[in-house]
DNA sequence: GCCGTTTTCGGCCCGACTGTTTTCAGTCG
């Protein structure tokens, strides 16, 4: 169905692409949408729901973007866009995807050399009539042709912990205490484009040691130096100690947050840049070591990087008003974990240990349920003879692990295990594994019939994505909320870095709706158990208090609470 | 296209770097 905010978002960003290719609009009308498109994500409120003054009461969005909006959600589409669709071929917006193509480019590859396509463009590279083009030389075709070959190798965005991986390589030659990681990492997104990192040290001592390590240099400067590493791109900016505030500032982001951030600095009679703040009379210039100090200057508390996406955190730091964010100190245990009695790793006396040697106050056992085949799940017997087991291994661990299940929602929204089996049971999570590619009204009707079910108390990964390759199944999100909140389920924060579902939009909404969410690694070997940093992560990201998190209570509290 | 305790018109974040330039446009973060 047309209208969820996703569904709106992705029309307003693919106008933006379209006005970008035909070079005739400012850029300023470009980035409207695009602040539309990124607002109508992060809304809390599907804005299928709300009227033109609603919508218009959101930052970014005025009387025309919102009418477009409706129209959106009635059609599918609106008047604007269906006439610039028809004028512009398909495969001319995919060009924008390429390193060093923007639409100034596009527009005059296509103008001049009717290319259309990356394929288009790759031949023109090859047989040399670009450099033909004025303003367009030989280094320019191979560099096409670089960014082509490199677009096709790396289409996707790296996990979280592949993303670990190439920070603590590339850590391995920095000198501890100098630098900091910045940009879509530090603000903990769910899947990194690439890694920034801000560092004090001198530039030609780092791109030293960086040259042994990397695969490629792309390019070496004495501000910035770009590198290749374990296949993924690495930009490191250099800078002194004094403007090391601003400079993480500005390279943690996100964009949209710089602009708010620079225009607020304008407000002040300031001018904001990556060295610090300039007054704007007299040209007195100010450097700050560290965020905190810049943030005060502007009249801000620091603003935790996890929620700098301009979704409405400035306007609430100015109003003194900011959520406290769930930090990991909270955290008294996992709630999704597998064993070695099916498809994890681990037994039950290792996880207890784990558990311990991670201060957990508790770890909550949960396995498949055997109607998942390939997991070797358990039937009422192997629940049974699991609680026992559980029983035994508590007796003498300070982590107490609880009885639990994730079991199987079936096809027909029945579950796995019957009623008094599942009641028996301490917790339950209650998730999808099969039958992906439903309709969303089947889909729906699935899990709300799951919900319904008063054993269950956690619905497990959501939205059922994994990346890089299966996208989330269409589900009505917003009903899904609903009948949870309703029936007190709490919704999982899965924080496999496979999962990460579900995602940070959805969580703020379930936040602002006053659900309960539930942190589990779904860890099946003891490496898994530090995933739980993710799903802090997630929540952070959702914007999340303590309050908000089932893993903040006690065990008491927690038993009471599922009872 | 959005926005407004100086503005309903005229702004809209700012600097580094590259390649193609002989003074700058385009792209990126």
């Amino acid at each position: 169905m047309a209208g969820s905010n996703r569904d709106v978002a992705e029309r307003l960003r693919f106008m933006a692409q379209l006005l970008e290719v035909t070079g005739e609009e400012d850029v300023f009308k470009v980035r409207a949408y695009e602040r539309a498109a990124q607002q109508v994500e992060g809304s809390p409120v599907p804005v299928s729901e709300l009227d033109e003054k609603a919508l218009v009461a959101i930052p970014g969005i005025g009387s025309g973007i919102a009418k477009k909006i409706a129209s959106i959600v009635r059609t599918g589409t609106f008047p604007e866009l269906s006439e610039l669709k028809a004028k512009i071929p398909d495969s001319l917006p995919e060009l924008l995807k390429l390193d060093g193509v923007g639409p100034k480019t596009v527009h005059r590859l296509w103008m001049k050399l009717g290319i259309e396509s990356i394929e288009d463009l790759e031949k023109a590279a090859r047989s040399r009539r670009i450099r033909a083009v004025k303003g367009f030389g030989e280094k320019k075709e191979s560099e096409f042709l670089r960014s082509i070959a490199q677009y096709r190798a790396s289409a996707t965005r790296m996990t979280r912990d592949r993303a670990d991986a190439v920070v603590a390589k590339v850590a391995s030659v920095l000198t501890p205490g100098t630098f900091e990681v910045a940009g879509s990492y530090r603000r903990g997104k769910s899947t990194v484009g690439d890694i920034d990192i801000v560092s004090k040290e001198s530039p030609r001592a780092v791109n030293a040691r960086l040259r042994p390590i990397a695969d490629e240099m792309i390019n070496e400067g004495e501000q910035r130096t770009s590198v290749r590493c374990l296949g993924e791109r690495v930009d490191i900016r250099f800078t002194d100690i004094g403007s090391f505030g601003s400079m993480l500032i500005y390279l943690t982001g996100s964009k949209d947050f710089n602009i708010r951030l620079r225009a607020l600095a304008i407000e002040r009679g300031l001018k904001l840049n990556e060295y610090g703040l300039e007054e704007r009379t007299g040209g007195t210039f100010h450097t700050f070591p560290d965020e905190a100090s810049l943030f005060a200057t502007l009249g801000l508390p620091l603003i935790p990087p996890e929620i700098r996406e301009d979704r409405g955190e400035i306007e609430r730091a100015l109003a003194g008003d900011l959520p406290v964010l769930v930090g990991p100190g909270a955290i008294r245990g996992d709630l999704h974990v597998h064993t070695s009695a099916t498809d994890g790793r681990m037994t039950l006396e290792e996880l207890a240990g784990a558990g311990a040697e991670r201060g957990y106050e508790y770890i909550l056992i949960s396995d498949h349920s055997s109607t998942l085949h390939i997991t070797h799940g358990l039937d009422a017997d192997g629940v049974t003879a699991q609680g026992k087991e559980i029983e035994r291994v508590n007796r003498t661990s300070v982590c107490q692990l609880l009885a639990g299940i994730e079991v199987d929602i079936m096809a027909d929204g029945s579950l796995g295990l019957p009623d008094r089996v599942l009641g028996d049971l301490d917790i339950v999570i209650a998730s999808v594994h099969s039958g992906l590619h439903e309709e969303k009204d089947t889909m729906t009707r699935r899990i709300l019939s799951a919900l319904a079910n008063d054993h269950v108390d956690i619905l497990g990964h959501p939205t059922g994505r994994l990346f890089p390759s299966r996208a989330a199944y269409d589900l009505d999100m917003d009903r899904v909320m609903e009948v949870a909140k309703g029936n007190r389920t709490a919704l999982e924060i899965n924080a496999s870095p496979y999962r990460m579902d579900l995602d940070d939009p959805q969580i703020r909404e379930a936040r602002d709706r006053g659900l309960l969410l539930s942190i589990g690694t779904d860890a099946h070997e003891r490496e898994d158990l530090g995933n739980i940093s993710h799903g802090i992560t997630l929540a952070r990201r959702g914007w999340c208090s303590p309050g908000d998190i089932l893993n903040t209570m006690d065990r008491d509290a927690l038993l009471r609470w599922a009872s």
